[in-house]
RNA sequence: GAGGUUGUAGCUCAGUUGGUUAGAGCAUCAGAUUGUGGUUCUGAGGGUCGAGGGUUCGAGACCCUUCAUCCUCCCCA
């Protein structure tokens, strides 16, 4: 037999692992509620064809397909042409309905999307919703990424004020904060900006490519992008123009104000600007002073997904080496995609996987997440463990969490099993105890014992 | 899709130019100790050295193939 494995990407989560993971699914959860957005979740599976075409070339790669499984095969000759079309299938992007017509889910966003359009006529716009499920991609896995990991999502859809793109960014900052995770950045720039940028080099159509280029700013340097923008047919005074752009520095609103001179002529880009001034803003007014992380404007800023068309955001943290930890943007058109047109949205995304990992690389978990706080009867057999069970009743009446130790095995190994467990407290219903309806109470921490009624026993343990 | 890394006990890893019966720590189990855990001490179990083939008198080590893993690029959270 061979040794047992899950898939590669994959992870199981350890208890303790689970409890972490749950510390900031709360703490997010607590923030999504106090901004007023709403629950939602959708199936792990969609249809094929709602995904396709949504995350670009590379996304469509990477989504996994589900194989047909001869469910909706009704005739015989479908079974011949599913065998048929299968190895066609698996050299990508090919794909066919016969093989494969479902599809796991690859974001949150889409099936949010899907989600409005069918369901528009019960829902109150502007809908706020967050949802936090799991996403799959057929990546490659490596540091931070997994072909399993959750995303936390918040959208709102139906408004297209930029309060909207000022409270998510609050939620960010207002998230990292709760969290504690150090040195985070905000970053935020304008599709609409980008689009600029492709005007003024003249060649607006090959704005995904200038995008594509300059996000790689950080990582190759102003020489790196440059001798990509001339692979990508960008001629040396466009260049030039972009690299006054990205020249820009300052304060946020110093960048904008120089920005503004350089695009004068590019209305779209004005308009992007404008954006970004009036979200910071809102933004301003509503931010908090205790949140440490910097809102930063960043040109260089892109983000793949086709989608977006509005102001993006994509958050960092310098203190581990990670990719981005969260990201979203405006989409203009997402449910039009489905159907139902004029409807704009925007929302964002926490990786929480990464954050997970930044915060376990730091140690900045809280520690009493680690430490058990529950209380164990030994388990003495006969009677004793008769009248162990009916303490186990009244403690769980009183909300207090505990267990018995199902065998009445040796003591040493209960008491070893307790500390394993790292139990606050054991109880040892014996003999004597019995006798006199009392219960000897071990704090496990100190060691110290003493024998107490039942009413006092629940007064102690209630407090853990 | 491209490039690299590492595969030896449940886990983390030693293992010399190829040489007897492949080791350690941790973990597990048992005992010291059948009403007192953590710290000790003693002992035990546990391996087709990722798989398949080749070279050799002899392979955990060298060669080929394959699988898995982690990492980098691409792209992304």
């Amino acid at each position: 037999m061979s040794k047992p494995s899950i898939p590669q990407g994959t992870r199981d989560f350890s208890p303790a692992e689970v409890r972490k993971r749950q510390y900031i699914f709360n703490t997010l959860r607590n923030i999504f509620e106090t901004y007023g957005f709403q629950p939602l979740e959708t199936p792990a599976m969609e249809n094929l064809v709602t995904l396709t075409g949504k995350y670009g070339e590379e996304g469509d790669r990477l989504i996994f397909k589900i194989l047909n499984n001869g469910l909706h095969e009704k005739k015989e000759d479908d079974k011949v042409k599913l065998n048929d079309e299968w190895n066609k299938v698996l050299s990508k992007p090919y794909s066919s309905p016969v093989v494969t017509e479902r599809a796991l889910r690859y974001d949150l966003t889409i099936p949010f999307a899907r989600y409005v359009v069918m369901h528009q006529n019960e829902l109150a716009f502007p809908f706020r919703r967050y949802q936090m499920q799991p996403v799959w991609r057929a990546d490659r896995p490596q540091k931070g990424r997994y072909r399993e990991f959750w995303q936390c999502d918040a959208d709102v859809v139906g408004s297209t004020s930029l309060i909207n793109e000022a409270e998510l960014l609050c939620i960010y900052q207002s998230a990292f904060y709760q969290l504690k995770v150090p040195q985070v950045t905000v970053k935020i720039n304008s599709r609409k900006l980008l689009a600029g940028i492709s005007e003024l080099c003249g060649t607006p159509e090959l704005m995904m490519d200038i995008t594509i280029a300059l996000d790689k700013l950080d990582k190759i340097g102003w020489d790196g992008v440059a001798k990509e923008l001339q692979q990508r047919g960008i001629n040396d005074e466009g260049i030039a123009q972009v690299q006054k752009v990205i020249a820009v520095a300052g304060n946020n609103e110093e960048k904008l104000a120089a920005l503004e001179t350089i695009m004068q002529n590019s209305t779209t880009g004005l308009q992007g600007i404008n954006e970004l001034r009036q979200t910071l803003a809102y933004h301003k007014e509503l931010a908090d002073d205790a949140w440490d992380s910097k809102v930063e404007v960043d040109i260089s800023l892109a983000r793949g997904l086709n989608y977006y068309t509005g102001v993006i955001v994509e958050v960092t943290t310098s203190a581990v080496q990670m990719g981005s930890i969260g990201g979203g943007g405006r989409y203009d058109d997402l449910t039009g995609l489905f159907g139902l047109k004029d409807l704009s949205g925007v929302g964002v995304s926490f990786g929480i996987d990464r954050i997970y990992d930044v915060m376990e690389e730091l140690d900045i978990f809280p520690k009493q997440l680690n430490t058990g706080a529950s209380v164990m009867l030994v388990n003495f057999g006969g009677a004793n463990e008769q009248y162990a069970l009916q303490i186990l009743k009244t403690l769980r009446k009183e909300n207090i969490a505990a267990e018995l130790y199902p065998d009445a095995v040796k003591f040493d190994k209960q008491m070893k099993y307790a500390n394993k467990r790292s139990m606050a407290y054991v109880l040892l219903p014996g003999d004597e105890e019995r006798e006199k309806n009392m219960i000897s109470v071990k704090n496990f921490a100190t060691g110290k014992q003493e024998m107490l009624s039942i009413e006092e026993c629940i007064a102690i343990l209630g407090t853990v």
